[in-house]
DNA sequence: CGAGTTTGACCAGCGC
DNA sequence: GCGCTGGTCAAACTCG
């Protein structure tokens, strides 16, 4: 396995090692990734516990099959990163321009997962915003896939989260 | 008018 | 095999 510092607190941010205050009032309690996102279920809600082998970042090849979705391409996944921050707002303005494109409600919990993908033409970075049930206030995004491009409008306070998540998700 | 959101339907994977 | 659930699509709609 590799050194994973993850999973939810089963109650509330408690231990926010890496607190950081940003504006409109959040702080990232918990960063973690998961390379290889096979197991495309149970994630939020339950843990990240996963671990297997660096498989992902393959390049976005879109697989836009005639007819509908192309989920994944087998079970390679792109590497996903999760991290947890309290906040008032569940769209979190890290600079890069987000087109959502689902919604969905997710079992074990009353908030709905929002499902976004980056407008950036040949960026097929995606991420997933949800509320927690037990926390209210603690909002999870999950990234997956890595921008190909500068953020387009810098913000000091994301590039702060950026730096901070090379921490613990070494590309 | 273009960019982004909403929403219902569709599809695939997984567990039973 | 069936049903449940998560993930995506796309048309319609809204907003700046």
């Amino acid at each position: 396995m590799e050194k994973y510092q993850m999973f939810f607190p089963s109650s509330s941010a408690g231990q926010s090692s890496n607190y950081d205050p940003f504006s409109r009032n959040m702080e990232i309690s918990n960063v973690f990734h998961n390379s290889h996102g096979e197991c495309s279920r149970a994630e939020a809600n339950k843990q990240f516990s996963h671990s297997g082998s660096f498989a992902g970042d393959d390049d976005q090849s879109g697989v836009k099959a005639p007819g509908k979705k192309k989920v994944a391409e087998k079970k390679i996944r792109k590497p996903r990163y999760a991290f947890q921050t309290r906040s008032q707002v569940d769209i979190l303005d890290d600079g890069y321009r987000w087109r959502k494109y689902g919604q969905k409600a997710v079992k074990n919990n009353k908030f709905p997962r929002s499902y976004y993908r980056c407008t950036y033409q040949g960026c097929n970075v995606k991420k997933q915003v949800q509320r927690l049930t037990k926390d209210e206030g603690i909002v999870v995004t999950t990234y997956e896939g890595v921008h190909t491009h500068p953020i387009e409008k810098p913000t000091d306070n994301f590039e702060h989260i950026l730096s901070q998540m090379h921490i613990y998700a070494p590309f």
